[in-house]
RNA sequence: GCGCCCGUAGCUCAGUUGGAUAGAGCGUUGGUCUACGAAACCAAAGGCCGGGUGUUCGAAUCACCCCGGGCGCACCA
């Protein structure tokens, strides 16, 4: 398809050149709305109107009239009010399209970062949505040739990991044997203790203090503060792979805070960000003492600034972040050591971070873009990191430090309500509820999956499909990873989600196991069709290897001229431009739009033409080499969007 | 106060870097099961695209101004 446009622009950007003397770039390409408009249009007669001040329609006309013929086209249409529309030789098209079209591999590194959740509590739904975002963004740059590095950040050195860690020796004075043998599942059970800790410091302030003292004893390996927030932190790490790898998300490293402490990554940083006069020490106001980068033209008022070392001599996070980020474009000169730290039943290795290497490691970073998958909150300081590395003159990894961002994953009143959750008047009064782990607010993915897979294996086991249980919960495992995945993808990502039970729970409609079920139904026909004819596709080769649609019998010619076949080839043959599409937009909703459209396409097509009882044998092959190809590309973005095709449904 | 984002059918959302008659799903009403399984299909009802002004041959889309909502703007991360 791609191709195709490629051509026709070019031959219409030579005939305007040539006919008018224009030159007309770029040259637009559309879906037209309707298929009685064509496969293609082009408004460039619009465009050519204003240069030429002549009737767009009357250009139109001419130029349909005039340009020479190009292959593949049946005719060129001069409608509306002056589009030029395309229409396809059917045959032509279906004869190269049906063939994969192979993927040129990409060179440069990329590197996404997603997760990156606070080892200190069980992951929630708004964590999954940065996952289910990232997971998919990086299947699709893979997909484009891209070499890819997954890297999910561990802040293991936060505040966050010494609230629990504060929760655990001075509320309840345990030690780590004590906390080793906690049995229930560890990171609810801190996710309650880091609320209720929070509740703690609430009710007496000066019990902060515990805090900064624990920060402290971690940061400077303070024993036997430094083992328990290990522990913790290793522990939870653990936990919140397990969780993702449940919804089939899986890493390739996990950076740590307490490495780039330890190993003075800042340290180098820091040096050069004075030698680069890109921070500077602030010798009166507010912040004396303070190390500041300070950006912003200077056209405009006030530059702002952003205190990057405290007057105590500390980084702060943004500042440990330029450092991260620097790293990963490999502009740092130092490097982490790493070892492996889990290995996922697929054989991949996940590594960690240490000190000290180990000796056959994989090499990580030096990427030559960046995308930081972080939510939309953050966006005043992933600009910052980004206005640092511009600051020490390294502009093009400026330009190339891409912040996905999304919104937020908020609770609905009904879904509040639901969890038993009492809300204040001022948040009673909000049309949603933000998370909140502090308030232990919001639904857990753990929880939420369960719930999922419950409801899953009910309508399994209605349908009575299996007979092994072991292969009944894996189908239910697989729907309702597709259902959370598909309702997590299909939001553009600047929408909030209010989340609400059930929507998410809902198997019907627009849902993940609405597409998962047409690639399950195509699946079946072949599967039928192989105990019937297990030659099948010699026949349909045959069928492919005719080169004019006058050999094709009456019937499946009559087939060709049928719309509903017509569509399922034209959205097989536009997925490689949508992926390309929602990559560069950052938009995976595009292709989980997509995949819905085919599905339902997919479901009038099955409804209206029964395959293996028809009759021709050319029709019969033209249907299969039809519902084939839709198969394909069914299978080929639910794959994108990391969720599988089901057995049976 | 400043900055970013959102406002489209009763509800939840799409709307292809300005294009043809604004589309889905849920919900509602009414139809379709002889198995390539109905987790499906068909049909109906439902819209001053928050409001206004402008730019344009053309605006849900762009600009400006309002209105309503969300989120940021720490020597927290």
């Amino acid at each position: 398809m791609l191709k195709l446009i490629e051509s026709l622009q070019a031959a219409f950007r030579a005939h305007v050149k040539s006919q008018y003397d224009v030159k007309l770039d770029p040259i637009v390409a559309e879906y037209p709305p309707r298929l009685e408009f064509g496969e293609l249009a082009f408004p460039l007669a619009f465009e050519l109107a204003k240069k030429l001040k002549r009737k767009p329609r009357q250009i139109a006309q001419e130029i349909a009239e005039r340009i020479p013929p190009i292959e593949g086209l049946v005719r060129l249409e001069p409608a509306g009010a002056g589009y030029l529309n395309v229409f396809l030789d059917r045959w032509w098209f279906l004869h190269r399209e049906v063939k994969a079209q192979p993927i040129s591999p990409e060179t440069g590194k990329v590197i996404v970062e997603h997760t990156n959740i606070n080892p200190n509590k069980a992951a929630h739904i708004g964590h999954l949505r940065n996952a289910v975002i990232g997971d998919s963004f990086v299947r699709q740059l893979r997909f484009l040739g891209y070499p890819v590095e997954v890297q999910n950040y561990i802040d293991n050195t936060g505040v966050q990991v010494a609230d629990v860690v504060t929760g655990f020796i001075y509320l309840r004075k345990l030690a780590l044997r004590n906390i080793e043998q906690i049995s229930e599942k560890f990171d609810y059970y801190c996710w309650d203790l880091y609320a209720e800790v929070s509740q703690w410091y609430q009710s007496d302030t000066s019990r902060l203090e515990f805090r900064q003292r624990v920060l402290h004893e971690i940061e400077n390996g303070h024993e036997p503060t430094a083992s328990i927030a290990e522990y913790v932190s290793t522990k939870i790490v653990k936990a919140h792979l397990l969780t993702m790898n449940r919804i089939g998300v899986q890493y390739d490293l996990l950076p740590r805070e307490s490495e780039i402490l330890h190993l003075k990554f800042w340290e180098q940083a820091f040096n050069l960000l004075k030698e680069r006069q890109a921070i500077q020490l602030e010798v009166q106001g507010p912040n004396r003492g303070c190390w500041v980068m300070k950006f912003g033209s200077l056209e405009t008022a006030l530059p702002e600034s952003k205190i990057i070392v405290r007057s105590n001599g500390t980084v702060t996070y943004v500042g440990k972040d330029i450092a991260y980020q620097m790293w990963k474009f490999g502009l740092l000169a130092k490097d982490f050591g790493y070892q492996p730290f889990y290995t996922y039943a697929n054989g991949h290795q996940v590594w960690m971070t240490t000190i000290k290497p180990t000796p056959q490691s994989p090499r990580f970073g030096s990427g030559s873009r960046v995308y930081n998958v972080i939510d939309a909150r953050q966006s005043y300081l992933q600009k910052i990191v980004v206005e640092g590395l511009r600051a020490l003159g390294f502009n093009q990894q400026a330009e190339n430090s891409v912040h996905f961002s999304y919104e937020m994953v908020a609770l609905s009143p009904r879904c509040c309500a639901e969890l038993g959750i009492e809300l204040t008047a001022e948040d009673a009064a909000k049309p949603y509820v933000e998370v909140s782990g502090r308030k232990g607010l919001g639904v857990k993915a753990d929880d939420l999956l369960d719930r999922l897979l419950a409801k899953s294996r009910e309508e399994v086991d209605r349908r009575g499909n299996f007979g092994d249980p072991a292969e009944a919960s894996r189908n239910a495992s697989q729907i309702a990873v597709g259902a959370l995945r598909y309702f997590l993808a299909r939001f553009s990502r600047n929408s909030v989600i209010a989340f609400d039970f059930q929507e998410a729970l809902n198997f019907e409609g627009e849902t993940g196991p609405y597409v998962q079920y047409s690639a399950v139904r195509a699946n079946n026909i072949f599967r039928k069709l192989e105990e019937q004819d297990p030659n099948w596709e010699r026949d349909v080769e045959e069928l492919l290897g005719l080169r004019r649609a006058e050999d094709l019998s009456g019937p499946a010619q009559a087939l060709l001229q049928d719309d509903t076949l017509w569509e399922l080839i034209l959205l097989a043959a536009r997925v490689s431009l949508m992926v390309r599409q929602a990559v560069e937009t950052l938009e995976i909703s595009t292709l989980a739009k997509h995949a819905f459209t085919t599905a339902q396409k997919f479901n009038v097509f099955y409804h209206k033409h029964h395959i293996l009882s028809e009759q021709d044998r050319r029709a019969k092959c033209l249907l299969l080499c039809v519902a084939r190809k839709t198969r394909d590309s069914l299978v080929q973005m639910l794959d994108l969007l990391g969720i599988e095709v089901p057995e049976k449904m």
